[in-house]
DNA sequence: TTACTACTTGGTAAAGTAATCAAATAAATT
DNA sequence: AATTTATTTGATTACTTTACCAAGTAGTAA
């Protein structure tokens, strides 16, 4: 039985790369075919479909097959409260840094 | 100059470990010498200490010298809310998995 | 049935991450 | 000055992650 902490860790891990949290915001309001994916988030479309299916595994995606194209779409929307999150706290890590700064200089 | 998607990956990546989760829990109130953090995650010292020094580089933790002992502890409190934000939106995702389970069963 | 479009997968090489043991530092004590 | 204690750092090894190109699959249309 994993502990909390690994849960934890492999989540993260699904969110830690540039690509990916590019992703996850472009699909925040609707669903995207891998295409315009690729399209938007300009990577090689191998690429981007390995980094879909990392999403997908990792339970935050979904994806829906229709003709030839395959849509990908949040699982749980909630999960934006969680990005957002992470946007707010680098923002105040990095206001604090400044403060920092300015207070030592 | 890097973008958002970047420096979020960097600050997740700083948390994405059990041991370094473990630790940031572990110092949520107080500092704690070296010491007794390896000695409450049961880990090597090189190897703790070693993680103690990725987070203090990643600007999540902060340390201080008391004679033999070094003393670690958050740099921003307010990090602690982004670590709440973590625990909460992984159990939302398992309780997900678990209501899509039961749907089907 | 051939060819085209949208996407995934295999293979591989490069880069990054983590654990371990031994050696190094630095402050305190004898 | 030598020893002990607390911690970091170096070197090595194993493992994981990522990018890339080429080949594969699976629908669609000619």
């Amino acid at each position: 039985m994993e502990d909390i902490y690994s849960l934890m860790t492999e989540f993260l891990k699904a969110f830690s790369h540039p690509l990916r949290l590019k992703i996850v915001e472009y699909l925040s309001e609707t669903e995207k075919s891998v295409g315009e994916i690729v399209k938007y988030v300009d990577g090689e479309i191998s690429n981007v479909s390995r980094h879909l299916a990392l999403l997908k595994k990792a339970g935050i995606l979904l994806d829906r097959k229709e003709g030839l194209n395959i849509y990908y779409h949040m699982k749980n929307p909630c999960i934006m409260d969680f990005y957002n999150c992470i946007n707010k706290a680098v923002k105040s890590n990095l206001e604090m840094n400044r403060d920092l700064l300015d207070k030592i200089m």
